[in-house]
RNA sequence: GGGCGUGUAGCUCAGCUGGUUAGAGCGCUGCUUUCACACAGCAGAGGUCCGGGGUUCGAGUCCCUGCACGCCCACCA
């Protein structure tokens, strides 16, 4: 039998030992896991090699940084399972496999986490100072971070640990600092004094991203400014944040307004504050939504800082960095006293009783809108007016369109490419500057003395180059993601170009995540890989779903709702958990699990990681010990129908699962229209793996087997090889699923084996040529006559323990050819099954089986002749219904003309073979009758 | 306001360019503790593929429409 030319195997000395003693009923995860891990990492199999991937393919993922301070959820259980899955599979296929891990700084997330430390003994980052405060983060992040990185080991994560990366170190920093310096230099980089997201909690800016909608029920004031000059006549504006109106410089209204054109450049008395406002027209109004004049308050609000500039209008600040009242900039004496130091939202209430109590108030509608939060603390964000610094985004944007557009890049599911367009063709300038302590510092520096423009540069400056005086360097530090984004190459020794790393392994192949980081970060990777490196970080993303409970709910902390993979890992094993998530996951399906019934969720994995534990204690028991004959040194004849079938669905497997998993990479440059939506299905690749091992391998193959292994000879040797070959390439399909299991079991397989480990042997192929092995069809008539006696057997109450005969009935000239398939199928039906070219007179259960053949089952003083004449009309009538459509359809000239030649030639003959069928069941009626 | 998606078995979902008698897991019913596995085996029940229209020789699959959900984006005063 022809095994792969290109996977010849090395002899190597056995090591197992193996009798059904040796293996527990059950798989222990806890007792093997740690020790398999520990194996692997020692003998560096999860080691990348960039001189190795100069003579074959490179594969390369990169992890989505978890928080460095963060500890594994099932989401991070999901998104690791899945990007494992990946790397071992190329792994085993031959390619360099590189799967790069580390951890992100995450600037505020993780000082909001220090600040609330730092608050329990009563003090705030202030007290301490930014230098003890960085430290003092610094110091925790040593002690307590990287957890999750060690959680991720537990599930089984064959990531390179000897290139663990972190955002804050200091070769990931000096790529910040290039990417900084090298967008200043090429006018990306920009200073501007504008309206931004900020969180008074925080106390820093927040990018658009940063700043996120939720629905709110608020409320809509509407208040009436008089004319300054004539208070009978005035002009009412709506607000939901009446606050603000002490920052009020205008009132707008649309040009076209007739309501309003005569009151445009005159002067109101804006409330509470007793100055004048002009009445200006800008087109930003609109008419239609309440009174079509709105109030212009440019400190505090985005569009109306715009108004604000083209109007040259003066910008008053009346709510400081904390969120309350107080003259900030330019306020004039514009807030009274009994507002000053009050909370935006108490100052709010109060602003609205004295607005009533003067009479401006006119009416309060309840109003649905979207308000901005902050994404880590969920404080309310307040628009506010400062210097930031910023990214012009448009020309990174028009490239990563470039990469999606031109091939280079795929989403999937599709679907989302759709998203990621119009979100980059809509794309606005990105803040990056956060008023934080915790990240890599802005690198540039400011001169006090002489006042030169800033200086940007990629070293620490210490002395003005024009001056020579004192410098002192921006206060700021920059968004968490503006390290997340250089992620693919600064991982890889980005700036350095030499790097043998960067040179082996960028471009990276697939990136693994869920769809709420696409804007945070996956589109801002392709900006940056193509800006930097001129190609996208990656051929592929690959957005998984979000793990949810039963409600549909998201699993988080503050619900309650979350299920620990620790927790999972220790009660059902690595394996299950992620046999579980991998078998369950559509592309781009949410995985539901039930945080209240872990036994039923992890049901899935756990049953079937037993029941291939179960299947490899058999298999290997009754294969022992002895070295097997490898299948390439068998020859074809001594085959028996049955390897021959089970070998043909071993190819069928390898095929299903290659095909539901790759290609692995873009044939060329770009994508090829026919490739671009192929692979990456999981589930369908494990059902595929999962049906060969268990409904092919153990039900069938297995089970008819069992006779031959019993018996000493040349078959028995023949029997031993094909089920060791079977369950060899089983594991090692299945591997990239459930690692330690496979490998537990596959180290006992008694074959020579081409390497140490399972987790890097080859990935199984199917025998060259793609032809089936002649005869395996004739193993599919005794699976027939099996199942068709179990039915009957079932039909008729027969007990289990009561002997049955039976006969298959076939054409003369091929009996011989069956002889020992009969044997089989009695064995596995606890019958006799005898040969006849005749159907043998008298009472009897019969079943058309395929090829001609049939199942007589006599079942002396049992069979209900009635009874059977009802199951076999009841099948051809149900034939015939069926025929009569098919030759409808076959008579049906348009149908022949139009549908392609293989399908009417296919259908032809399967009317014929229903014909055929009919005929004959109509022919056993008879026989019965009489 | 703009864009996208979903609706298939009791539940969660497959069904890839329209073409066998629409599948899987879990759940359910009956039988079996048979010498690998009851986290199992065997047999079985269960589907108007959301409703309506259309295109086609042929529609779960394509188009239109209605209903019901969901997601993303947005300068919602």
């Amino acid at each position: 039998v022809p095994t792969h030319p290109d996977r010849p195997y090395s002899l190597r000395p056995m090591t197992g030992y193996t009798s059904l003693d040796d293996l527990p009923p059950t798989f222990d995860p806890s007792a093997t896991e740690r020790t398999w891990y520990d194996r692997w990492t020692a003998d560096g199999v999860f080691t990348a090699d960039p001189d190795r991937a100069s003579s074959r393919p490179s594969f390369v993922i990169v992890i989505p940084p978890p928080n460095v301070t963060a500890v594994l959820h099932m989401g991070h259980g999901l998104n690791n399972s899945v990007q494992d899955v990946l790397v071992r599979w190329r792994r085993m296929a031959g390619d360099e496999a590189l799967w790069m891990p580390g951890t992100d700084h995450a600037g505020i997330a993780t000082q909001n986490v220090v600040e609330k430390l730092v608050a329990r003994e009563g003090k705030s980052r202030f007290d301490l100072g930014r230098e003890a405060f960085v430290a003092r983060t610094a110091q925790f992040v040593e002690a307590t971070g990287g957890t999750i990185l060690q959680q991720l080991k537990a599930i089984g994560a064959s990531a390179d640990w000897t290139r663990t990366a972190y955002t804050l170190s200091p070769e990931l920093s000096r790529a910040v600092r290039e990417a900084f310096v090298r967008l200043h230099d090429d006018g990306l980089v920009y200073k501007g004094h504008r309206v931004i997201h900020w969180c008074t909690r925080c106390g820093t800016s927040l990018s658009d991203e940063e700043a996120e909608f939720h629905d709110t029920k608020g409320k809509l004031y509407h208040l009436r400014y008089a004319l300054a000059d004539d208070p009978s006549r005035g002009i009412t504006v709506a607000t939901t944040r009446p606050e603000t109106m002490l920052g009020d410089v205008a009132v707008a209204v649309h040009p076209d307004d007739a309501r309003y054109r005569d009151l445009v450049g005159k002067e109101l008395l804006l409330p509470l504050a007793n100055v004048r406002i002009p009445v200006i027209a800008d087109p930003y109004t609109d008419p239609e939504f309440g009174s079509g004049a709105v109030k212009i308050t440019p400190a505090h609000d985005a569009n109306d800082f715009e108004v604000g500039k083209r109007h040259k209008l003066s910008m008053p600040v009346v709510i400081d960095a904390e969120g309350f009242m107080r003259e900030v900039v330019d306020a004039d004496g514009r807030i009274p006293e009994s507002l000053r130091g009050l909370d935006r939202f108490d100052a709010r209430q109060r602003v609205v009783a004295l607005l009533q109590e003067a009479g401006t108030l006119q009416k309060i509608d309840a109003h649905d809108h979207s308000v901005r939060h902050c994404y880590r603390c969920d404080t309310v964000v307040e628009p506010r007016l400062s210097d930031q610094w910023f990214v012009r985004m448009q020309p990174l944007a028009a490239k990563a369109l470039g990469a999606l557009r031109g091939g280079e890049l795929r989403i999937l599911p599709e679907r989302w490419e759709a998203v990621y367009v119009n979100w980059l063709e809509g794309i606005r300038d990105w803040n990056i500057s956060r008023q934080l302590w915790w990240g890599h510092r802005i690198p540039v520096w400011y001169c006090d003395a002489c006042g030169v423009e800033p200086i940007v540069s990629r070293d620490d400056v210490t002395a003005c180059p024009s001056c020579a005086g004192p410098v002192r360097q921006d206060d700021d530090v920059l968004d968490t993601w503006f390290s997340s984004w250089l992620w693919p190459f600064s991982t890889l020794g980005w700036p350095d170009m030499e790097s043998r790393d960067l040179k082996a392994f960028y471009p990276t192949d697939v990136l693994v995540t869920a769809p709420d980081i696409l804007f945070f970060w996956v589109a801002r990777m392709v900006m940056a890989g193509e800006w930097f490196m001129q190609k996208s970080p990656f051929h592929t993303v690959y957005l998984h779903g979000t793990v949810r409970d039963m409600q549909h709910r998201k699993m988080s902390k503050s619900l309650g709702n979350g299920i620990d993979p620790i927790d999972v890992v220790r009660d059902y094993g690595a394996d299950a958990l992620r046999w579980t998530v991998i078998a369950g996951l559509g592309v781009g399906v949410d995985v539901m699990l039930d945080p209240d019934d872990l036994d039923k969720s992890f049901a899935p994995g756990r049953n079937f990681c037993t029941k291939l534990w179960n299947i490899g204690r058999f298999l290997l028991s009754r294969v022992g010990s002895d070295p097997v004959t490898p299948l390439d040194r068998v020859e074809v004849a001594r085959l028996t129908a049955a390897d021959r079938w089970i070998l043909d669905r071993l190819d069928q497997a390898v095929a299903d699962c290659d095909a539901a998993l790759g290609p692995a990479r873009p044939g060329g440059a770009a994508w090829e229209p026919n490739d671009r939506l192929r692979g990456l299905r999981l589930a369908e690749y494990a059902e595929s793996a999962r049906r060969f091992v268990w409904n092919e391998l153990a039900d069938w193959y297995l089970e008819s087997v069992k006779p031959r292994l019993a018996a000493d000879g040349d078959d028995r040797e023949v029997a031993r090889t094909v089920l060791a070959h079977a369950f060899d390439a089983a594991l090692r399909l299945l591997h990239p699923i459930i690692p330690f299991i496979t490998e537990e079991l596959w180290q006992r397989v008694p074959l020579p084996r081409p390497s140490s480990y399972c987790a890097n042997a080859p990935w199984p192929t199917a025998r060259p040529g793609g032809e089936r092995l002649p005869g395996g069809d004739d193993f599919e008539v005794v699976r027939a006559a099996v199942t068709s006696l179990r039915q009957v057997r079932s039909e008729y109450n027969v007990p289990p323990g009561q002997f049955v005969e039976s006969t298959l009935v076939g054409p003369a000239d091929r009996l011989a050819d069956f002889q020992s398939l009969a044997t089989i199928a009695g064995a596995m039906s606890r019958s006799s099954m005898a040969l006849a070219s005749e159907a043998p007179n008298g009472a009897a259960a019969q079943t058309l089986l395929r090829d001609g053949f049939e199942l007589v089952v006599p079942l002396a003083g049992m069979v209900d002749l009635d009874k059977e004449r009802a199951r076999l009309q009841s099948e051809a009538t149900q034939l015939h219904t069926q025929l009569m459509a098919l030759d409808g359809r076959l008579a049906n000239e348009k149908f022949t003309a139009k549908a392609p030649a293989a399908l009417v030639q296919a259908e032809r003959a399967k009317a014929e073979e229903w014909r055929e069928r009919h005929s004959q069941l109509l022919e056993r009626i008879a026989r019965l009758g009489s």
